[in-house]
DNA sequence: GGCCAGGACACCA
DNA sequence: TGGTGTCATGGC
């Protein structure tokens, strides 16, 4: 016997098949409670594992320098001293200096949270589409769906998506099938990245998620 | 010693 | 518009 399911469907899926398998992540992780230290991190962890970028936050949290005001007037080497263990650490140096002061010119980082556009973020030396929608989703508490390296090889794998799909196609892909549910949105992220570390090592196959379905 | 990790951007054809 | 090089550390 033949029948199709939507992708609506399928994605859900592959939701309560991840979910089932790891439990709850409730990403972001965040030490200090301070939502500015999720921007900080979208940033650090950018091509990085999330143990070094966790290093450079933690190092950031010690000198006391987790906000924007902090790391705006840093002495610039010192920030990079700080951060070294992310990699990248001149060129996410100059990033973090960009975009604290940008959250200053909103007066306060609560009101950069409330008030802050994507387009805004785009514009930003640095951020691109994946931390922009990083800060949104976890920080700012808007519905945008992250798309990052694991969603695309995970959904190309299982045939959903075309491996030729830009960020923005594969974005509207999901917010397009998925509620708008911010809790939702931000759990599928974590669940994806969750499960490609952990049980495939990157390298997410069809078998590997159907095999639960 | 090589490969990979929760990208983004400048440059070039 | 798409491909390529660059940025750099740390764990396995």
């Amino acid at each position: 016997m033949y029948f199709r399911i939507s992708y609506k469907v399928m994605l859900m899926e592959v939701y309560d098949t991840l979910l089932k398998e790891h439990g709850r992540q409730n990403w972001w992780p965040c030490k200090t409670g301070n939502k500015f230290e999720i921007c900080i991190g979208a940033i650090l962890t950018q091509n990085t594992n999330w143990a070094n970028a966790e290093k450079a936050i933690d190092n950031l949290i010690k000198a006391k320098c987790m906000a924007p005001k902090k790391i705006a007037e840093m002495d610039v080497r010192k920030l990079q001293s700080l951060i070294r263990s992310s990699g990248f650490f001149r060129q996410k140096a100059r990033r973090l200096k960009e975009f604290s002061h940008f959250v200053l010119t909103f007066g306060s980082a609560k009101q950069f949270l409330k008030n802050v556009t994507r387009d805004e973020l785009l514009n930003i030396n640095g951020i691109g589409p994946e931390t922009a929608d990083s800060i949104l989703l976890y920080a700012c508490g808007k519905p945008f769906f992250v798309v990052d390296a694991y969603t695309k090889r995970m959904f190309t794998a299982l045939g959903m998506v075309e491996g030729t799909m830009d960020y923005e196609g594969m974005r509207g892909f999901f917010e397009g099938k998925i509620i708008k549910d911010i809790a939702l949105y931000r759990e599928f992220h974590a669940l994806i990245v969750k499960h490609s570390k952990t049980c495939c090592k990157g390298f997410v196959t069809e078998k590997c998620i159907l095999r639960n379905l």
